[in-house]
RNA sequence: GCCGGUUUAGUUUAAUGGUAAAACAAGUCACUCGUAAUGAUUAGCUGUAGGUUCGAUUCCUACAUCCGGCACCA
């Protein structure tokens, strides 16, 4: 999908386009005030403040049609510059551009204004040469904003839209917003049947159906055996837990509105853990470990409730329950680096795994100007903070610093990627943790004899299983591939009465081979059932009459071709195994 | 949580201020079939609670759900 930010022409387009908007706007709803109209990765935006009015989606029609009438009319934009002082009395009536033109910079002391027709607003520009470029545009949605982005503040109306240079490239955008809504993982976690939801159950509490449960296990077994070989120690806790367990931790002070309410038995409260951090760090001290034990890594696939707000929730991407591959490994400071160039490593292995290669990774360090927002340990936050930079530049990986953006316990690489619908979201984390361990007063004995405190990197490669199967429901459009999909043969006799003894054969052979197989034996026509297997999106379909009987072979199709291939039964084992292990897309 | 929209059968969708329709799915029957829908037949529905009305699925209010955004995601 094209980047209108980032393409100079687009931009510059779009951005004209969100005043053209402003203008029709104006037009229509005279009470209109106007706060910034930026261009975005997919288009434009503007927020408005309407007073009382409120803009519905079906106003929209109504607004681009001003717009392609002011459009026509075809006057020029002008640019013109102020001193503050002028910009001050040109806008004194709109406390919102009041608000931008002193909230610029001291040395900014030219201000610039574009004029088309009789609309004219603020605007650093550029612009193109007139509004009669602005042709081949589309309204898309509208909803609520608030003001400054602060949830304090007031809200506003929010508008978007999008403009291109030609109608072909206006409806090719439109047409590949409706296809990234037909793999929306929410729509085909229902078509497929892998999981479901419903309100007598409750809110952000999604339920894994068999089908979808099969590709659950998968994602398990999967990250289980990779770190069982990477030696991580698998265990499990507990999804309650002791409120004192979150008050040691620090959570209850910082994380408490983001949990389910504490529950009272025999005078302790308890909570639904928000995540496994307490339980591991219990673990780790339940004895004492010299340095030559470290790291230590305690991995768990930890089911984890959180009270996420209800306009947060989506499907199995973002839910009030959730399953994190989660783990935490435990340091000493020297092994701060090689460790998280082991957890880059993995993540990056299993990427490669699951044909992930459009994804932004964030190194999140810290404010230098705001330090006491974080963990005290200047030197320590110094030397990892460089260390997470060095380890992703020697592996020659891209990505974008966020000062500001660190946890106070320590910096974090986040590995983030965009749904079908939807904002960016965070797939895998490596976060280091300089507090945690200190606050359950965690030891190990050094070479020196001496007790030491360890740093913790908690990590979560696959994330939470349930976000990483939206993902690959979504990048798939639902073709899991072989070694994930649910039912990965169908067979189908070509007549139930003479075929199904030998179908029956095939697939006991199969399961034999661990093959996930289904035999369709209903009474119903060759092509129906053919049909349904397509639909249902199983990889391989098996045709099984007289000439694969009396051959001893088997013919299958491949699902989403039309071919229809003849083969030796042990060929065809050996090819689906072949296919599983390489876990071929 | 906030702004706006939405809610009709298992699913996808239609219709109406006079008591709800179709397709697919499900059940039954017939067809025994060679690569994307065989035919007949049966059963099943207006999110919840109020209000307006002679009468509400339709209008209104509240709540809930889901959707698009915003905010949130130590």
């Amino acid at each position: 999908m094209i980047n209108i930010k980032e393409n100079a022409r687009l931009n510059i387009l779009n951005h004209s386009c969100a005043h053209l908007m402003a203008q029709a706007i104006k037009h229509l709803y005279s009470n209109a005030k106007f706060w910034v109209g930026p261009v975005i990765e997919d288009g434009f935006y503007y927020d408005i403040d309407l007073g009382d009015e409120v803009i519905k989606e079906e106003d929209l029609p109504k607004i681009e049609k001003e717009m392609k009438k002011i459009a026509k009319d075809g006057k020029k934009i002008i640019r013109h510059e102020l001193s503050k002082e002028e910009a001050l009395d040109m806008f004194k009536d709109d406390p919102y551009k009041i608000d931008l033109i002193n909230r610029m910079d001291e040395n900014d002391t030219i201000i610039s204004c574009y004029t088309q027709g009789d609309f004219t607003d603020l605007c650093r520009g550029p612009h193109v040469d007139t509004v009669k470029l602005l042709k081949h545009f589309k309204l898309l949605k509208i909803s609520g904003a608030y003001w400054k982005g602060d949830a304090n503040n007031k809200m506003l109306q929010r508008i978007y839209g999008i403009c291109f240079e030609n109608e072909a490239d206006l409806e090719a955008h439109l047409q590949e917003l409706e296809e990234a809504k037909m793999r929306d993982h929410r729509k085909l976690g229902k078509e497929l049947e892998l999981f479901m939801s419903d309100d007598l159950v409750g809110r952000g509490l999604p339920m894994f159906l068999p089908k979808g449960y099969i590709v659950w296990q998968e994602l398990e077994n999967y990250i289980k055996n990779k770190e069982r070989q990477l030696g991580y120690q698998h265990v499990m806790t507990p999804c309650v837990g002791n409120v004192e367990l979150y008050k040691t931790s620090g959570h209850w002070d910082h994380y408490k509105d983001n949990m389910f309410p504490a529950m009272e038995v025999d005078g302790e409260a308890f909570v639904l853990r928000p995540m496994n951090c307490p339980h591991h760090m219990m673990i780790y001290a339940n004895k004492l470990h010299s340095y030559k034990d470290l790291p230590i890594r305690i991995g768990e696939i930890a089911h984890d409730f959180r009270y996420e707000a209800s306009g947060a929730i989506k499907g199995i991407e973002r839910g009030r329950h959730f399953c994190q591959n989660d783990a935490h490994l435990f340091v000493t400071p020297e092994q701060i680096k090689d460790e998280f160039k082991n957890v880059v490593d993995l993540i990056f292995d299993v990427y490669k795994d699951f044909n992930i290669i459009d994804y932004r990774l964030v190194l999140s360090l810290r404010d230098p100007d705001d330090k006491e927002k974080y963990h005290p340990d200047d030197a320590m936050w110094d030397k990892a903070e460089n260390e997470l930079r060095e380890v992703l530049n020697d592996l020659g990986m891209e990505y974008t610093e966020e000062i500001g953006e660190a946890a106070f316990y320590g910096p974090k690489l986040d590995v983030n990627v965009k749904p079908a619908v939807g904002n960016e979201y965070t797939l895998s984390t490596c976060q280091l943790d300089f507090c945690l361990p200190a606050k359950f007063d965690l030891k190990y004995v050094d070479s020196d004899g001496i007790k030491k405190t360890p740093v913790v990197l908690h990590r979560a490669i696959l994330g939470s299983l349930d976000r990483f199967m939206a993902y690959i429901i979504e990048e798939t459009k639902g073709n899991l591939p072989l070694w994930l999909a649910p039912v990965q043969v169908n067979i189908i006799p070509v007549n139930n009465e003479y075929h199904l003894e030998y179908a029956t054969a095939i697939k006991t052979l199969l399961e034999q081979n661990n093959i996930r197989v289904e035999l369709d034996d209903r009474d119903e026509k060759l092509s129906y059932k053919m049909r349904e297997s397509q639909t249902k999106k199983i990889p391989f379909t098996l045709i099984l009459g007289d000439r694969e009987k009396e051959n001893n072979e088997i013919s299958y199709r491949i699902h989403g071709s039309r071919d229809t291939i003849n083969l030796d039964r042990q060929a065809f084992i050996d090819m689906l195994n072949n296919k599983i292990i390489k876990k071929e897309f």
